[in-house]
RNA sequence: GGUGGGGUUCCCGAGUGGCCAAAGGGAUCAGACUGUAAAUCUGACGCGAAAGCUUCGGUGGUUCGAAUCCACCUCCCACCA
């Protein structure tokens, strides 16, 4: 590694979207390892990509030898961050929050190393700290050092507050407060100096720094990581299924990859230096490299690979790049029989007709119950991915739905039974079935 | 508690008695062109293969006919107390 400071990485990488008090900050990153950490509050059972920058970065702390401290909000999670959030948001109760907690804390784990060493990370959740803080105390210690007209004056609560048909909740305009008492608390406990979070954090952040010094008089820091934006201006994060998660559960390594393949050219580069331990001069090359060369660039591939493997890890990797390879680069002709099996397993949706539509699970009961159904209704009830029959619909009509390579149309809708009969088959019992350029799944009888 | 303003299909947002499955925009999907890009063009976008069916916070009502009018309820917002 170049004898680049941490910081002048970090900034080189563009992640670095504001600093408290940047001259010290650098200075006391130089002399010391410093205890860090960034919080991820638990509003669902896994956390999504969006979070994938912080979590990185945390990493990126620990490879300079600070030491990072990865806070699950088993308190805060119970409350909501308001910050820049158009509307008051819905309580999840505690069951459901501490059940939460638990994948989140598993999840994070998987991206800092516990070697047990000076910089070892560690996990803490903020509800071991507030679940005993009775109100009085809270209020008398801790809110005092809070003035309503600044925290007013944020702009992250301003918009919610000036916005005309929205306000904003006692409970969550105390997030803040909240926050920024684990600050405080990590700083009294951990000696932690410093913060880290999404640029949307700042004002948190700061609020957190200040309180520090009042309480315990330590000087402590903040630092945001910029909003991962996409050159079309769409959301970052977001595709027709729903939002990219990072648990395998939740969104396939397969899908998880074809996520990063599918990067506009306008952004993979950067995507390169916030998503990957690759190296600056490394990403250059790429760009240079892709920039020279006619028609596809090679940077898309590198970063699914790279951030898949991040992620989901070799195995994760190996079969999303394994589907890839079916699918996209030519013909599934090759496939054997046992890779049709392998490709189901490693995530592409797949179904059993016959174990759908026979109550004996055998072919012929099958074929003979789908002969009066429209294909539409039997690929939407097999649940394989496809929502609605109108994507079905849309696909018949322009011919895009294809069968083991063979294209059908608006006139096969209700002869579903010729299309999956035995003779269509591959092996006497695969589908491989395709709407459009990028749905697939795996049928099989 | 009072006064006023609101709740429309994923989001924003038109629509104030029939021509409304409901304008427009965004997002999304598909096709053509491509590189599983971008841009552009085309189509879809409540459910349904279709005939048709179900919607405009909820329940009742007026009417031949209601997202639109009336009553009550409910939730949200602003201001006042």
């Amino acid at each position: 590694m170049s004898k680049q400071t941490l910081l002048q990485e970090l900034s080189s990488r563009g992640l670095i979207a504001q600093m408290t008090s940047e001259e010290e900050l650098a200075q006391h990153l130089d002399n010391q390892s410093v205890t860090l950490y960034c919080g991820f509050d638990p509003t669902a059972d896994s956390l999504h990509i969006g979070s994938l920058v912080p979590l990185l970065t945390l990493k990126r702390f620990q490879q300079y030898g600070h030491k990072p401290l990865a806070l699950v909000g088993g308190a805060t999670g119970l409350i909501g961050d308001p910050s820049f959030k158009a509307q008051e948001r819905k309580l999840n109760d505690d069951t459901t929050v501490s059940n939460w907690v638990e994948k989140i804390k598993q999840q994070v784990s998987q991206f800092v190393d516990f070697d047990q060493s000076a910089n070892s990370a560690e996990v803490v959740n903020n509800l071991d700290w507030t679940k005993d803080l009775d109100v009085l105390t809270f209020l008398r210690d801790v809110g005092k050092h809070f003035s309503i007209n600044q925290m007013i004056a944020k702009e992250s609560v301003k918009q919610r507050i000036d916005r005309e048909g929205e306000g904003i909740s006692f409970t969550e305009f105390t997030y803040m407060i909240l926050q920024s008492f684990d600050f405080q608390q990590l700083n009294k406990d951990y000696g932690c100096t410093l913060q880290i979070g999404g640029s949307d954090q700042w004002g948190n952040i700061t609020g957190g720094t200040e309180l520090t010094r009042r309480m315990n008089g330590n000087k402590a820091f903040g630092l945001t990581l910029p909003l991962i934006t996409k050159s079309d201006g769409t959301k970052f994060g977001k595709t027709e299924s729903g939002t990219i998660w990072l648990s395998a559960n939740k969104t396939s390594p397969y899908a998880f990859y074809q996520f990063w393949i599918n990067s506009a050219d306008a952004d993979v580069y950067n995507f390169l230096r916030y998503f990957t331990f690759l190296s600056i001069e490394e990403i250059d090359a790429i760009e240079e490299a892709d920039k020279n060369s006619e028609g596809r660039p090679q940077a898309q591939s590198v970063l699914a690979k790279e951030v898949t493997r991040l992620v989901h890890g070799k195995a994760g990797l190996e079969a999303a790049e394994r589907i890839t390879q079916a699918l996209f680069s030519g013909d599934f002709e090759e496939l054997g029989e046992a890779e049709f099996e392998q490709l189901a397993q490693d995530g592409l949706p797949s179904a059993n007709l016959s174990a759908k539509y026979s109550q004996a699970g055998d072919v012929e009961s099958m074929l003979s119950k789908i002969e009066t159904l429209p294909l539409t209704s039997v690929l939407v009830e097999l649940d394989v991915g496809l929502t609605s029959g109108k994507q079905i619909k849309d696909a018949l009509s322009r011919n895009a739905l294809m069968v083991n390579g063979k294209s059908y149309g608006m006139e096969h809708n209700m002869k579903a039974s010729e299309v999956f009969s035995k003779a269509n088959a591959k092996f006497s019992s695969y589908f491989l079935v395709k709407i459009g350029k990028k749905k697939s799944c795996i049928l099989s009888i």
